[in-house]
DNA sequence: TTTATAAAAGCAATCGATTGCATAAAAATC
DNA sequence: GATTTTTATGCAATCGATTGCTTTTATAAA
């Protein structure tokens, strides 16, 4: 029926004269509750239909079963990886999801927080979308006593739990494949330098030419080129140099090594022999291009079930201990067609 | 700080030397408060750091401004657009997500609903596993006085609202685009079919061909290949008939289309002039293969959009009012190369 | 059988916000 | 200035489950 109202403890405790302290003793299954009475709530409350309520339940014990996550866009491959990772961790463990996007807003990101903060979740799992602005909203989640750990797009400057990918490492041997593959004018398309996770992949690819003893040309970094159709723009403004680079590492995403690869088939460039491409996250369709693309996979999904474990492994114990606070997920690069110039 | 208690209203009444009720009331901005108090509270609530408890408030006001979800899989690109349509919705009402993935499992979807009726959500909008069984825990949403909506993959015996995409027009738009460009054998990738929507769609292949006179054979159709493997594996199947077809419509997915298409390559044959493929989903993939791949777009965003304000439009006012319970966003034939064998 | 002990059940306060009703204060009317 | 009306505030119950404490009942020991 539509309007009834939902059976409680108290409808329960009636029908079995009782009290309603027993009835919520014997459904939480703690103790001091006779077998037979317990065996006789129970029959009871499946009779009637009883569902606990958990806003009654998490108001009287302080305490939500519930975490929130905020990501910029929930339909980003990485990042339904990753909720889904977290969702199967967090399901076992009985805790319930909210989930918000922020669209790459700051404004829209503060305000998820804001939410998150007035539903009292436990924790907020969070990465910081391309308009971070200031860490405000992050300071004052744990001012209302709630954790947070920050994943993969973090705000550096801030003593949290994160987990992150090894950006600089993964870049740094993408570089150094392209290197040896003998690429001698390699190319960065780089992402909005107010994210971590890009000035690390800059960081990576800097190390690379360094330790191989090329030469950092400005001209061949570009910057913002993170989606297809930036990319292809960029490597249209590469291709115009008097000098045009002859691999192109789009640090940013394999959208943007797309874009790459569509000007270069566009102008009959072959790839690799000609130009080297490589991308970043092993979309699903990098390894359908023609040729397909060396990436790096980011393991996206163990990412989520790390955040949670972390959670529930540390967190919920040591509280804010100074130890170990950062886990990291190392990626892999994925060698493909696409930079194997010598075959 | 960590451990010390958020503040409430009694914190800003017993500061200001009023009643708890007069500042829920002006925290409400509803009405009875001078302005003056009115300011004054605001003021000291921002001093405070107040938030407010919403456990206490729902559980006070008996509803939660909480929707669940229910998917599959949240990390397939189908769902997780929903999704984000969804979210995009009831993030401006104010609403929160709770987001649960049942793995295509039966006994995992009754638990995610289980959880949610605990939660005392308003609404579960809800789209069933592959391995379905029935709808017990669906009928028990309503008991609980909980809306339902179900979306894409419904129980279609259940009588409530429902959002869906035109399968069965989309799928005979498919096969008779097929049929135009000089097919003749075409055969069928399905799904299974305790799910309404790969039902649907084996309709609208049937219908397509009794429309052109198209004789009905069995051994074109094959069962569960809605996998890249699956998909690849009933293609080998099909190729190895005394009279293989000539075009394939894999209706259960672009994946399986891709399927296809790698057993074409494999065996050098091709597409579109000696084999037509097409797929459904329009994944963001689909355009990238060689050739690229005919395919359905459902616009997954739309739908998840659709599914939320079906809900806030309608359903809130309604309750459950007997008209127009089914809304329908008409998917697309998107024509490119793996099917224009006259292009 | 009586007393000591353990187990079972009841009582009542609590979590924080909301809201109908009552009262006090301010404003409007005569 | 007295009375009515409006506005502002206070009081107290409520939502449903939990839990420390007390009382009652059952069991074990003396």
């Amino acid at each position: 029926m539509e309007n009834q109202k939902r059976t409680t403890i108290y409808d329960i405790a009636r029908r079995l004269n009782l009290n309603a302290s027993s009835v919520s003793r014997a459904l939480s299954g703690n103790s001091n509750v006779s077998e037979s009475t317990k065996a006789l709530i129970l029959k009871t409350a499946k009779e009637l239909n009883y569902r606990q309520n958990s806003m009654a339940s998490n108001l009287r014990k302080g305490e939500n079963q519930t975490i929130g996550v905020v990501v910029p866009r929930i339909n980003q491959n990485f990042f339904s990886n990753v909720i889904s990772g977290i969702e199967e961790v967090t399901y076992q463990k009985g805790y319930n999801l909210i989930i918000c996007q922020s669209n790459e807003s700051y404004e829209r990101e503060v305000k998820c927080v804001d939410t998150l903060i007035n539903q009292h979740v436990s924790c907020i799992f969070l990465s910081i979308s391309a308009d971070f602005a200031d860490n405000d909203h992050l300071k004052s989640i744990a001012d209302h006593g709630i954790k947070l750990i920050q994943f993969d797009r973090v705000d550096d400057s801030m003593d949290t739990y994160k987990v992150l990918t090894g950006n600089e490492e993964a870049a740094f041997e993408a570089v150094e494949h392209l290197i040896e593959q003998g690429y001698k004018r390699i190319a960065l398309l780089e992402g909005p330098q107010n994210l971590n996770i890009f000035r690390q992949r800059k960081a990576g690819y800097l190390a690379a030419l360094k330790k191989h003893d090329f030469p950092i040309i400005e001209d061949l970094i570009r910057e913002n080129a993170w989606t297809r159709e930036l990319g292809a723009k960029a490597t249209e403004d590469l291709l115009a140099l008097p000098e045009p680079p002859d691999a192109i590492f789009a640090s940013t995403s394999d959208f943007a090594a797309l874009g790459v690869l569509d000007v270069a088939q566009n102008r009959g460039i072959k790839v690799p022999q000609q130009l080297g491409i490589c991308g970043f996250s092993n979309e699903a369709f990098s390894e359908i291009t023609q040729p397909s693309l060396t990436t790096v996979d980011q393991f996206s999904k163990e990412i989520g079930k790390n955040v949670a474990n972390l959670y529930f492994q540390k967190m919920k114990k040591d509280g804010n201990a100074e130890q170990n606070k950062v886990v990291n997920v190392q990626p892999k690069l994925i060698i493909r067609n696409s930079t194997l110039k010598n075959g």
